[in-house]
DNA sequence: ATGGTAGTCTAACTA
């Protein structure tokens, strides 16, 4: 079984890519955030044409969060009773025996902000609803877009992406990591990567040229799944298309 | 360089 996840920055613009993408790696699931649409405007024509199933939680302008899946996703749930929030950032779904937790986790603006604090009540709210998820299953993915950087390897630089600094900063870091601690393992790191190895490149200041990047897009699996999992990878290659999302899909596979 | 680019939607926000 092969799970992917991708922000696309917004699924209208991004359709023809995915489409194209899906064709040449036909994962089983692919979680998409930032489709930047509504539900009534869901492209859901082309996207059941293409052979997969999709649901979806989206809003005017910002977030929204898919899963598409070969296999029909059951007990899909896009509100936590943890938070009350507008916000369409999270979707769960039982794909094949397997629960997929897609996140849009809170970008955060800079260290000390109003929208900082709003992520880390964000971030434990949604870890306290991963606990319970992972009680009731065994074989849990959480994947998406974390916009946190797992460690010094995960940025280009160090210096400038220091632990002071939105996305690399101690108190989200350590949410990452009390995630972890539930019993996820960071598909990534279970295999030898390329040095330099990220997944979102800012549009501005020619960062994906350079490989001024940053690994924010995860794939996380419970013990039952990172056992198994025989790969996990950036697919750098949609980023280089023509008029691309600043993210690249994330995909692993797992021998189930 | 308190810049730069992209998306949504035409002003200003979010990233």
């Amino acid at each position: 079984m092969q799970i992917a996840s991708w922000n696309v920055n917004s699924l209208r613009v991004r359709l023809p890519q995915v489409l194209t993408w899906l064709e040449e790696n036909p994962v089983d699931v692919l979680a998409i955030q930032e489709t930047k649409t509504q539900d009534p405007g869901f492209p859901l024509e082309e996207i059941l044409d293409a052979g997969y199933r999709v649901v979806f939680s989206g809003q005017k302008t910002y977030n929204g969060v898919a899963i598409l899946a070969k296999q029909k996703p059951e007990d899909v749930i896009t509100d936590i009773p943890q938070l009350d929030d507008p916000q369409r950032r999270i979707l769960a779904a039982t794909i094949a025996g397997v629960r997929v937790i897609n996140l849009y986790v809170v970008n955060g603006s800079e260290v000390g902000s109003e929208k900082y604090a709003y992520k880390l009540d964000w971030l434990e709210k949604v870890i306290a609803f991963i606990e319970e998820e992972k009680s009731r299953h065994e074989q849990v993915v959480v994947l998406g877009d974390f916009n946190i950087a797992p460690d010094e390897r995960d940025v280009h630089d160090p210096e400038k992406w220091n632990e002071n600094v939105i996305l690399c900063s101690q108190l989200e870091r350590s949410a990452l990591e009390k995630l972890c601690a539930l019993g996820f393992s960071d598909t990534f790191r279970q295999f030898e990567q390329e040095e330099a190895s990220f997944s979102w490149w800012d549009y501005r200041s020619g960062g994906f040229p350079r490989n001024q990047g940053l690994r924010i897009d995860l794939i996380l699996a419970s013990a039952a799944l990172s056992s198994v999992c025989s790969f996990s990878r950036i697919d750098k290659t949609p980023r280089a298309w023509e008029r691309p999302s600043d993210h690249a899909p994330v995909i692993a596979e797992f021998k189930i």
